[in-house]
DNA sequence: CATGTAAACTGCACGGTGTAGTTTATATAT
DNA sequence: ATATATAAACTACACCGTGCAGTTTACATG
């Protein structure tokens, strides 16, 4: 790999490290230079202005998360089942480190800048992609029965964010393995309590 | 009033207005002083540091939305009905300038400095108050079923989190009071059809 | 294998700016 | 009278971004 490569890199792992743990705004660049192990006229070639380094940093990691499956409606399977894998998918993605980390230095900003918030929100990770065509297919297919499938969507996705992300989000809690498990079991049971259509 | 309680009350309401605006780190001691029409020099006689008038603030705004009713549970309602006066004070919790600009500000604070999670976390505002009690009874008189019932209680306000609230925090959007109605309608529906007690 | 060279890195000083908090001298309210 | 408010200048410091002289790295050429 090239020296040029290398430093860049340095640079971005620095600031990663630094704007997750300290913030945009209390990270200096000089620091950061330390951190980089770089000089910091380095980091200025490399990056005209601290805005372009964060930038840089937000699609790096926002990349770092693009992948992961989609899960399809299958009518050959259970939908609990189903509904179990996506749930677990995203639960993992949810409480990953990586997520967190791009997902806290995302928000710090947008808090601190409101002006960006369209911006950042466009952006699709986890089965947020396809959960609007799966349960499209689960109605066609007559397992559920949703009246409004976005707003039914997001109650599912809501319920394991709200018990996984924003607790670690804020630092109050991570969960156990058999927690992570009990949610998403009550998320299943709640919403198919609701949609799942009945005999008869 | 005294007069120096007067420019103390100025001050308060210049920094609520600015730290919410601007956040406490673009806030600067200048501004303030501009905004309360009150000279730096008497800001400084009634808040020793920058960060003293930043608690001041938050413990003012915390005792202002420390009050609220409490909604008990009747067996002689229906209990959609009841859930439905403590979703609409919820969401109007919720959704009020005044809550939303403590918890902007608080939260920017926490996510800076992460060992300040706790002390935050356990101030208990809004049906987080009573809501265990209020399900505790429900289900005594046979109206719900529910097995962990914290649990429950979680689901049911996390819901109205994520739609009225996160979205507002991070102002993507507000909802019009036609959208909020909708989204306390699915919620009640989610929570009963999934706690409600079966008829036989 | 020796030598040249272009690109990248380093270290340091510096200009400009913003801001927390202080000082001083003066005015005003109770 | 005496505590408090005011205005404006001042100190001390941290930070972004730049300029530049000199050094290192990677690689090509004799």
């Amino acid at each position: 790999m090239k020296l040029t490569d290398k430093k860049r890199m340095q640079i971005l792992d620095a600031a990663e490290e630094l704007f997750h743990s300290s913030g945009v705004e209390h990270t200096s660049m000089d620091q950061l230079a330390l951190q980089a192990k770089v000089s910091k006229r380095t980091v200025y070639n490399h990056f005209a202005t601290k805005d372009a380094l964060f930038q840089a940093i937000l699609q790096r990691m926002f990349d770092k998360l693009a992948e992961g499956g989609e899960v399809r409606f299958d009518a050959t399977q259970p939908i609990a089942q189903q509904l179990r894998r996506i749930a677990q998918d995203e639960v993992a993605l949810l409480s990953s480190a990586a997520f967190l980390r791009v997902a806290k230095i995302a928000i710090m900003q947008v808090m601190q800048r409101p002006e960006l918030a369209q911006h950042m929100n466009n952006s699709s990770l986890g089965c947020k992609r396809y959960i609007d065509n799966f349960l499209t297919d689960a109605c066609a297919a007559g397992v559920l029965q949703i009246a409004d499938i976005p707003f039914a969507g997001k109650q599912f996705i809501y319920q394991l964010k709200s018990f996984v992300f924003y607790p670690s989000l804020f630092g109050l809690e991570q969960q156990t393995p058999a927690q992570q498990a009990h949610i998403i079991n009550e998320a299943i049971a709640l919403f198919l309590a609701r949609y799942q259509s009945k005999p008869g």
